[in-house]
RNA sequence: GUCUCCUUCGUCUAGUGGUUAGGACACCGGGUUUUCAUCCCGGCAGCAGGGGUUCAACUCCCCUAGGAGAUGCCA
């Protein structure tokens, strides 16, 4: 039988780093088995529906670079791929169901349900419906459907027995039908599904043959099979994957950091360095190795390499592999994608001038490997654009030199500084380290004042290349400022 | 409260009865380097606890503890 598996995110809200993961990990189940991997929006909730989530949606994982074989937006034999677009299919079945005495309809009004759950937690009982209308006369349902009360569909879920279901990572598990939600409401009074009830028809009905799904829905396992049961169908396969946790153990949410793939894109991040480290979220691949690109992992996922316990979520670790997957790249796509943090930042202009345009090809190369994140850049390269406009004397000075020393010292780099642009870079050390030794200190102390006469910071790329890069003029005049700067100072 | 699942360094994990318990991130130290970064070398640090089973338990079983999830006309 051909592998068949599904992503069914609910359009509520941004697509979470944690349903990324459960994504990810049935599309590669899809592509290693040869099978069909599904997108099913499961927009019942009308009440919570977003359009901008629908939209999140496709956006999240066009950036990602995977795509579904089948939904609402490719099309496929087993449509309509929205819930909402289905909801004759799941009335059909939950008539079936009443018909067949497995379920009913319940007309308790929202407020006597909440009363029954205040009073069950008060009198620390296991919450949940009473199946008051589990046993009502044919003459009360009359009644109620008089006075015009929309009725919801409830499920009967046995009173006796248990229900056991196979996990492909946890193995049987068996739950007593006493402890299983009762009567949980498979069709809304707005004539919308639940979850329960749209989920199982629809696995059915697209012939789903493996659910990979978080431990979250654990505890729905048995009444989905015994919902399967009821219509007469076999369930698929089910495989709970861990879940993805905060640093506190918690549910990993907002609280923690950036959640929504989205954010890791306006944060920084690359798509390959997501999903490299999403991968490793509660499966290995072996005791080595722990790069992998979505072509390598389409080939050697599997589920037998899962881990049952969850797994925190390490926000150093992800911007570890960002680095590795930004050195990776071409200086073309560098360039292309830093420019959106840079002109954000209003670095440079958004159609970009030719002179912004030179300063950046040349600036890429000097940044790159200094790079954990996008985002660093516009610090990186700010002092190549505009004028530095303040500079601190302590930055300036070397520790081992004092304020005359040091003056001292730039005025002898400026010397050999005029024909810079003359050299290359590794004739230019020998003349600095020639330099160093004439004024008996070390290279670190001549070049430092002078990087931070160029840069305004003590902390830069290959002082040599941003040379060039400026100019000449401009880094005399920069030079020349830090000169009358340390020149006033001495005259306090 | 009840039910279910989980438990190897701080974190992600390898490990399927006999290993000096391996790797990675983070952290610390050192080296390379014009600073930083990269790169290289080294270090720190773990089998939750208690019982069994066994010649031998991180590995198998039981209990305890801890953590998490579920308990909706949300998914």
């Amino acid at each position: 039988m051909k592998v068949r598996v599904r992503y069914a995110p609910s359009p509520t809200g941004y697509q979470h780093i944690g349903g990324v993961r459960t994504a990810l990990f049935n599309y590669l189940f899809a592509r290693v088995n040869n099978g069909t991997f599904i997108l099913r929006i499961e927009d019942t909730d009308r009440t919570r529906y977003r359009e901008d989530a629908l939209e999140d949606i496709y956006e999240t994982f066009q950036w990602l670079g995977f795509h579904w074989d089948e939904g609402p937006d490719v099309g496929g034999d087993y449509g309509p791929y929205f819930q909402s677009r289905r909801i004759e299919i799941y009335r059909e079945y939950a008539d079936k169901l009443i018909n067949t005495g497995q379920a009913y309809y319940c007309y308790c009004p929202q407020e006597r349900l909440a009363r029954i759950r205040r009073m069950q937690t008060a009198n620390k009982m296991a919450p949940g419906y009473d199946r008051n209308c589990r046993n009502i006369t044919e003459g009360e349902r009359k009644e109620y459907e008089d006075k015009g009360i929309k009725p919801v569909i409830r499920f009967k879920v046995p009173l006796k027995g248990s229900t056991v279901f196979h996990d492909k990572l946890l193995g049987d598990i068996e739950t007593p039908n006493e402890d299983i939600n009762p009567d949980p409401v498979l069709l809304k009074s707005d004539g919308y599904p639940t979850y329960h009830l749209a989920n199982v028809i629809d696995d059915h009905l697209m012939l789903i043959t493996h659910i990979l799904r978080a431990q979250e829905w654990i505890p729905s396992g048995p009444l989905h099979v015994l919902i399967y049961r009821a219509f007469g169908w076999e369930p698929p396969e089910y495989c709970h994957l861990p879940m993805v946790m905060g640093k506190d153990g918690q549910k990993l949410s907002k609280r923690h950091g950036a959640t929504s793939v989205r954010e890791f894109k306006k944060n920084g991040y690359l798509p390959e360095a997501l999903i490299n480290y999403i991968s490793l979220l509660g499966w290995s691949y072996d005791d080595a190795r722990e790069i992998f690109g979505l072509d390598e992992l389409e080939k050697i996922f599997s589920l037998e390499r899962l881990n049952k316990a969850p797994a925190v979520f390490d926000y150093k670790k992800l911007e570890w592999f960002n680095g590795i997957y930004i050195r990776k790249r071409s200086k073309e796509d560098i360039k292309k994608m830093i420019m959106p943090f840079l002109i954000e930042d209003g670095i440079v202009r958004d159609p970009l001038t030719e002179e912004e345009e030179k300063l950046i090809d040349g600036a890429v190369p000097l940044i790159q490997e200094r790079l954990r994140l996008l985002s660093d850049a516009p610090k990186l390269v700010r002092f190549l654009f505009g004028e530095i406009d303040r500079y601190n004397i302590e930055e300036i000075i070397p520790k081992r030199l004092n304020r005359e020393k040091t003056l001292n010292v730039i005025h002898e780099v400026r010397k050999i500084l005029v024909d810079f642009g003359e050299y290359s870079d590794e004739e230019n050390e020998m003349r600095f380290r020639g330099l160093a030794d004439k004024l008996g200190v070390k290279l670190g102390d001549i070049l430092m004042p002078l990087r931070v006469a160029v840069t305004g910071t003590r902390v830069s790329p290959p002082l040599f290349g941003l040379i060039k890069l400026i100019g000449l003029k401009k880094v005399l005049k920069r030079v020349d400022s830090v000169i009358s700067l340390l020149e006033n100072q001495s005259s306090e």
